[in-house]
DNA sequence: GTCTATATTATGATAGAC
DNA sequence: GTCTATCATAATATAGAC
């Protein structure tokens, strides 16, 4: 027999709830600075759109600014995790199939995270303090583990030359393209970006246009 | 002699005046959307930006709202204009010449006008009211030009196949990346994207990857 | 851990003097 | 055409009850 367990099941059952509202609070965060940025968001639209109390918000994160750099963490965290897990999962398959797998694995990314495409654009047009601790913390060593993929896979034919950051923009951008358009893609073609038809077909398109034909 | 010259110059010093102010909201304005998004900017941040004062805005263009419409039609009517011009200029060139130089316009382009794929990027994060609006009046008409140059670019070899509207997508963002994300690009690379020599590289590196080397 | 209540500041819009 | 002053609302943050 337990000697408290009432008290025991209370504990848990309150450690759960908090984390429960905690992540709450961080998805609706993620979506609101995405969509607004972090002046445009709002921490009661944040809290509303995650059905918490908005003074929670100061007692999870301690304010606006831990909010959106715990939002920074937990996006720039969730694609480094994916990416790392898929490069794992490839182990033993022949480079040239384990580079295309992991630039469709990119824009597999980009179709997922839609938010993170627009939370980077957000916090390039924000305040440099912002951006400078984005760079410093991930980008920087993101990009650095991103070069090293783009030259192996320029050196396999698979990207065009040139310097292997320049070509990560220009990459990240196509393939983020039809997500952070999404509204204006709908619009425009009557088709969801999102449709597993028009995933397939985009997929094919990024890697057919960024593949170096003439190697 | 004149009957009134005082009154005279008076009114048109006048006209002039509410001239310069108007045309100096309205390019704070687009910065702030571009930058804020239409709930993120303040009329106040607006105001302040184009030192003139806060109650200026509704008297020129009565409502917020109708600032950011305004906005949109001096940004679209920039880049219309633009496009007109450099393809009317071109009369008499080959086809293919005519062709690179366009799709060489739409790079200088969105490296002259970051804010113009800012403020889209925004929009699309937006309210689906404001979004239609700009379908309606300018993305469908603009959308269809352009995918007419598509279609004759991909007939000369000069862009991949695939449905011209994607690849619309694609091609603009892939041009307006190291603009969009400025900031980025600079804390990564150290060199300023509008700086000559890296504007040459990036135009030179999106037709290249964009030009079907197949045909 | 969650709530209500509130202090302080900033927002969009407008009224009225000059 | 431009200004100051102000209204009504909404923002961030915090204090204190439960």
């Amino acid at each position: 027999m337990e000697p408290h367990p009432v008290e025991y099941k209370t504990e848990r059952s309150e450690q759960t709830r908090s984390r429960v509202t905690k992540n709450a609070i961080l998805e609706a965060a993620v979506v609101e600075f995405a969509n607004l940025g972090f002046d445009g968001a709002t921490t009661r639209g944040i809290a509303a759109r995650a059905y918490v109390n908005p003074a929670l918000i100061a007692h999870h994160f301690g304010s606006k600014d831990a909010l959106w750099k715990a939002v920074a963490e937990y996006l720039m965290g969730m694609a480094a995790d994916r990416l790392r897990r898929r490069r794992a999962a490839l182990d033993g398959v022949d480079q040239h199939s384990v580079l295309r797998l992991l630039l469709r694995e990119f824009v597999l990314l980009s179709a997922d995270l839609p938010n993170l495409n627009r939370f980077m654009v957000q916090a390039n047009a924000g305040s440099p303090e912002r951006m400078h601790w984005l760079a410093d913390r991930f980008l920087q060593p993101g990009g650095a583990m991103m070069a090293d993929v783009i030259v192996e896979a320029q050196q396999a034919g698979l990207l065009p030359q040139g310097d292997p950051l320049h070509i990560r923009f220009l990459f990240l951008s196509a393939a983020a393209s039809i997500f952070t358009f999404a509204a204006e893609f709908e619009e425009l073609t009557g088709t969801n970006p999102h449709d597993a038809e028009v995933l397939d077909r985009h997929i094919d398109l990024v890697l057919n246009i960024f593949q170096s034909k003439s190697m």
